[in-house]
DNA sequence: TTTTACGTACAGTTTATTCTGTACAAAGTT
DNA sequence: AACTTTGTACAGAATAAACTGTACGTAAAA
C-alpha cells in the first residue's frame, strides 16, 4: 500500500523535474532519463535504467551518451561490477548551470564569428557595387549585421557575468 | 550578378541568425520565420513571408501566432493596407531577453510550486509509515525534494538578477 | 580456447511534428 | 445585394525524431 504511494510520489517528482531539465534544453526523453538517474542518487547500469523507463537498452545507451556530452552525467567505476555504471552529479545547480552557460557561450561566440565572416564578405563584395539601390541594400544589411553582432556580444557578456557571479 | 550576391548574403545571415533564435527556444521553423521578418526590417504580410520562405500561408499563419505569443513579433496597422501586417521588434536584445527571462521565471516558479505540493503530500503520507525501510526511503525523497526546490529558488534568483541588471 | 555478457552501430518501425490543401467565416469591395 | 479577398480550422500528407531488435566487436568468465 504505502509502497504504491512512494512509487507514485517518486513518479510525480520525476515527471516534474523532467520539465525543469527540459528548460535547460534537454529533449523530453533525455530529461526523463536524467531525472530518473538523479532521483536514484546512486549509480545505475543501462539495464536498470532500461527497466525503470521501460525502454530498450539501445535507447538508453544513446540517451546516456547525450547526457555525457552535456556533462550532466558521468561514468563511474565500482569494484567487481562489470557493467558500465552512470551517475548524475549531486550538485544540480552547478552542473546544470555550467553545462548550460557553456552551451550558450560556445554557440554564441561561434555564431558571432560566422556573422563577422559574413560581414567581411559583404564588405568585399559591396566595393564593386555601382547601382545606388544595391549600395543602399548592402548598407542596410551591414547595419543589421552590426546590430546582430552587438546582440551576440551582449549575450556573451550576460552569460559570462552569470558565470562569474556563481562559480 | 551582384543581385545574386546580396541574395546569397541575405540568405547566409538568415540561416546564421536562425540558429541564434533557436538557442532561445524557438523551433527551427519559427526561428527562420523570425529571422526573415527581422532582416526585412519592415512589416510583412502573410503572403510575403509565405513567398519568402516557400511555405504555405497556413504554415506561416500558425508560425506567426507562436511568435506573437512569445511577444517577439507584433501586428501593425498601416493605412490603406487590407492584409494583416507583422513586424519584428527592432530591439532584439531587449525583446529576446525579456521573452526568455519571463519564460524561465514562469516555468520555474510553477515547477517549484508543484514540488512544494509533492513535498506536502509526502509529508502527510509518511506519517502513516511504520516500516523502517519505508521511512528511510521517504526521508531520502524528502531530501531530494528540498534540494530541487532550493535549485529552483537559485534559478529564480539568477534570472531575476539578470532582469534587474538589464531592464 | 570456448563461452557468455556487455555496449553500440545500423536498419527499419513507430510516433510526433510540421506542412499542405480544402473549406469556411468574417470583412472588404463593387 | 452579390462577389472578392483574407485568415485560420481542420484533416490528411510529408518529414523528422525517437525507439526497437538484430548483429557484431570487445572483453570478461569458464
Amino acid at each position: 500500500m504505502s509502497e504504491n504511494h512512494l512509487e507514485e510520489i517518486n513518479n510525480l517528482i520525476v515527471t516534474e523535474f523532467s520539465k525543469t531539465a527540459e528548460m535547460f534544453g534537454l529533449s523530453p526523453s533525455e530529461a526523463r532519463l536524467f531525472a530518473i538517474l538523479y532521483l536514484e542518487g546512486s549509480a545505475m547500469t543501462l539495464d536498470q535504467m532500461s527497466e525503470a523507463l521501460g525502454k530498450s537498452k539501445t535507447s538508453i545507451s544513446t540517451g546516456i551518451r547525450s547526457l555525457l556530452e552535456l556533462n550532466l552525467v558521468e561514468r563511474v567505476w565500482k569494484k567487481g561490477v562489470r557493467k558500465d555504471l552512470y551517475m548524475a552529479d549531486e550538485n544540480l545547480y552547478k552542473k546544470f548551470m555550467n553545462s548550460y552557460i557553456h552551451k550558450w557561450l560556445n554557440a554564441t561566440t561561434r555564431q558571432e564569428h560566422s556573422l563577422l565572416e559574413i560581414q567581411d564578405k559583404l564588405n568585399k563584395e559591396s566595393k564593386f557595387f555601382k547601382d545606388d539601390a544595391k549600395i543602399d541594400e548592402a548598407s542596410e544589411l551591414y547595419d543589421k549585421l552590426k546590430v546582430m553582432i552587438a546582440f551576440h556580444q551582449l549575450i556573451e557578456k550576460s552569460f559570462k557575468e552569470i558565470h562569474a557571479n556563481y562559480f
